[in-house]
DNA sequence: TCTGGGGTCCTAGGACCC
DNA sequence: TCTGGGGTCCTAGGACCC
């Protein structure tokens, strides 16, 4: 008996956060569906309003359409038929509104997203084990050792999990099944939505030369715009370069990685477990804020902002110690700062200590959009304490700070740019 | 009317140590 | 005193992904 061929599935919910919407809206099934934007639920005022009869009953006139959308949100999903119109995910919802004015919003039920995430992650782990998290809405699987996992191609085992979560939840995902991460990734794409596509080493040239180089994971829009200044478009002309003239464009790293993704080369395992690196939290304001100006309600938010990254690490049992500040001025240009810590801390003060003093080299005379607060350098919280009992015990820092205030700010925002 | 929020990884310079 | 290096940590920014 030979030994089994690699083969690995890349498995994607189909619009995901607009299907899971659709489980509780029937009525909406067919019509062009946005979701995202909002801080406040748009359908807030249709469950009062409705408040007599089943989700299923409200009459479709009644939904929320994106024409009268306002704020600064973007798309997190959108429903095939609204993609028609050109609307896609990461699109702002002003802009999204002229392409599809008549479009229906729903904002984002990330709990209920959630719970769908975790049911359909375990339905596939039943079945192969050997499975990587890639986010809500997607894993990778390794079929490999799984049995049935090698008959016609990987087929025969994504069907199987096609219909169980089908079964389990009344949604659809496409999967694509290769001989590694990057060809999977990319077949996962090819009969989207609730399709399989099944490939092989020997159908690299024929199936992935003739893509987009931008489809690759891992070429971006300024990786895409440089190869275009250099005349390669697909995936083809890309692997008809020299692997030296790759690295002379793109640097070592890069340019090696570049010439195996074209030649369709990726020996990446798939990881089921590890550990996170960093925990954040970040928000873009309804209106622009000034540091000296908005004192008050900036202050407030930036608290806010320690207190919920404290709490996250402290609900998940992470401390750390590097603690960053991110914010974006009304120009859209982004400044961070950071600051490592002799000690780990999951404390909101202590954070918010660090973070103020962050805030003080950086340029607070330009109006912000976004402030976020960020803590990297992370250790488990239980592993920390075994080795310094002493220092975790002492908190002694709580009680040095009012609550509201950006006070830290206003020495730096006061003096001249 | 521009462009969310949560992440990972890489690069590059400077400090500091051996 | 000069010259040369290697290694690691810290910091800032940026590309990319979901």
């Amino acid at each position: 008996m030979s030994p089994p061929i690699r083969r690995i599935a890349h498995l994607d919910m189909d619009a995901f956060f607009a299907s899971v919407e659709l489980l509780r809206y029937p009525q909406l099934k067919g019509l062009p569906v946005v979701i995202g934007g909002g801080r406040r639920r748009a359908d807030d005022e249709l469950l009062v309003r409705f408040a007599d009869r089943p989700l299923s009953r409200i009459p479709v006139e009644a939904f929320p359409l994106l024409k009268d959308y306002v704020g600064r949100g973007v798309i997190t999903t959108a429903t095939y038929p609204a993609r028609q119109f050109g609307v896609g995910s990461a699109m702002g919802m002003m802009k999204a509104a002229k392409l599809c004015p008549q479009a229906i919003v729903l904002p984002v039920d990330f709990d209920e997203v959630r719970r769908c995430s975790r049911t359909f992650k375990s339905v596939i782990a039943e079945i192969a084990p050997v499975m990587e998290d890639r986010g809500i809405d997607e894993v990778y699987i390794d079929f490999t050792e799984v049995p049935g996992g090698q008959r016609e191609g990987g087929r025969v085992l994504a069907r199987l999990i096609q219909k169980s979560i089908f079964e389990a939840l009344g949604l659809t995902c496409s999967i694509g099944v290769a001989p590694n991460k990057l060809i999977a990734k990319m077949a996962s794409e090819f009969n989207k939505p609730n399709g399989i596509s099944i490939l092989f080493e020997e159908d690299v040239q024929s199936k992935i030369w003739p893509l987009a180089v931008r489809k690759i994971n891992g070429i971006g829009p300024k990786s895409e715009a440089k190869l275009h200044r250099l005349h390669l478009h697909t995936i083809g002309d890309l692997a008809a370069q020299s692997r030296e003239w790759l690295v002379d464009n793109f640097g070592q790293a890069y340019g090696h990685w570049m010439h195996d993704a074209a030649w369709g080369r990726d020996d990446r395992p798939v990881v089921t477990e590890s550990e996170p690196v960093s925990m954040s939290r970040e928000t873009t304001f309804e209106r622009d804020l000034h540091a000296v100006r908005d004192r008050a309600e900036l202050g407030a938010i930036f608290t806010d902002l320690c207190t919920r990254v404290a709490d996250d690490l402290q609900r998940k049992g992470y401390v750390g110690r590097t603690i960053g500040i991110k914010l974006r001025y009304d120009d859209f240009r982004t400044a961070t700062r950071d600051l490592t810590l002799d000690d780990y801390t999951a404390d909101g003060a202590t954070i918010r200590k660090a973070a103020g003093q962050c805030l003080k080299r950086v340029d607070l005379s330009r109006k912000l959009r976004l402030l976020g607060v960020r803590v990297g350098k992370l250790a488990r919280a239980d592993a920390v304490a075994a080795e310094a009992p002493a220092q975790a015990a002492a908190a002694p820092l709580a009680s040095e700070h009012t609550p509201d205030l950006f006070q830290d700010l206003q020495p730096a925002a006061s003096e001249p740019p």
